[in-house]
DNA sequence: ATATATTCAGAGTATTTAGTCTGATTATTA
DNA sequence: TAATAATCAGACTAAATACTCTGAATATAT
């Protein structure tokens, strides 16, 4: 698991990714995504289902259904993923998860923390999932078998 | 709960922190911790122990008894108790938590992670418990009501 | 129309983490 | 030596997260 996201949130990541290496209008099955990415069927099923409520995602039923993205790969960032499934609440709380670190009278890693979740955030908010895309050469990935 | 840590590490990050404001032969009661600082006492009476078991906290039984450092504040940093109970390898690993992200062939935020890794892993190491402690400024770690 | 391949929905189970309870042990003090 | 104040240990419960199952609904193709 990751250190900065829950496991539903690694799994939604990595299932719009794959999803960005597809024509926008066709259809990827859970089958189909199950067997490129090892998630567990009804687990990815429930992840896909919530971000088509939350309109990152289309679906259609019967034959030659599945899902897809709903907007171009390019206007979609990990960070709107995160936002969705995780929420940022953590990742703007305290680091040491002192209840009551504030501004003005902070834990002693306040200001380093600062301008690391100032990076962490921008790693999150810079690449579109197009890009990200693009970067990951790794055959799990890629549309031929 | 913190980002980066359990709650088991939090909780032991505010005890040690609170122990290291004190006199390093004054013991400090279970009682007295969870009075100031808002953790179950139980719960970290488990914690202390297992600090104890692992080399930071020395404990004394019955009346006066308690927990206190074993070693002196300025010798232990963040990054030690964050070790001794979460482990590093979160830190480590991929930070989308894909299984194959490797040197050679890796996510799409690699490159990116490595230099706030690096960040937080300084920000744990650099200071240690003492220094942190006169940082912390806050009422709840003070010694006087 | 019927068979089929898919999502949809919700209840159910398993695992991990967090937290509690109780009784024993130990050391101090009076 | 007896009362007391503390840790120690381990079993227990609770909550959160991860994951599974089943049956329905729906759309397509033949």
């Amino acid at each position: 698991m990751s250190i900065l996201f829950s496991r539903q949130c690694e799994y939604a990541l990595q299932a719009v990714l794959y999803l960005a290496l597809k024509p926008q209008n066709e259809m990827t099955s859970i089958r189909e995504l199950t067997k490129r990415i090892d998630i567990p069927y009804h687990f990815v099923a429930k992840i896909l289902q919530d971000l088509t409520r939350k309109g990152f995602l289309v679906s259609h039923k019967g034959p030659a259904g599945g899902f897809g993205l709903a907007v171009p790969a390019k206007d979609i960032t990990i960070l709107q993923i995160v936002e969705a499934i995780d929420g940022l609440s953590l990742i703007n709380s305290c680091v040491l998860g002192f209840p009551n670190c504030t501004h003005d009278d902070h834990c002693a890693v306040h200001d380093q923390w600062e301008i690391i979740r100032e990076r962490i955030h921008h790693m999150l908010a810079s690449k579109n999932i197009l890009e990200m895309a693009d970067d990951n050469k790794k055959p799990q990935y890629s549309l031929t078998i």
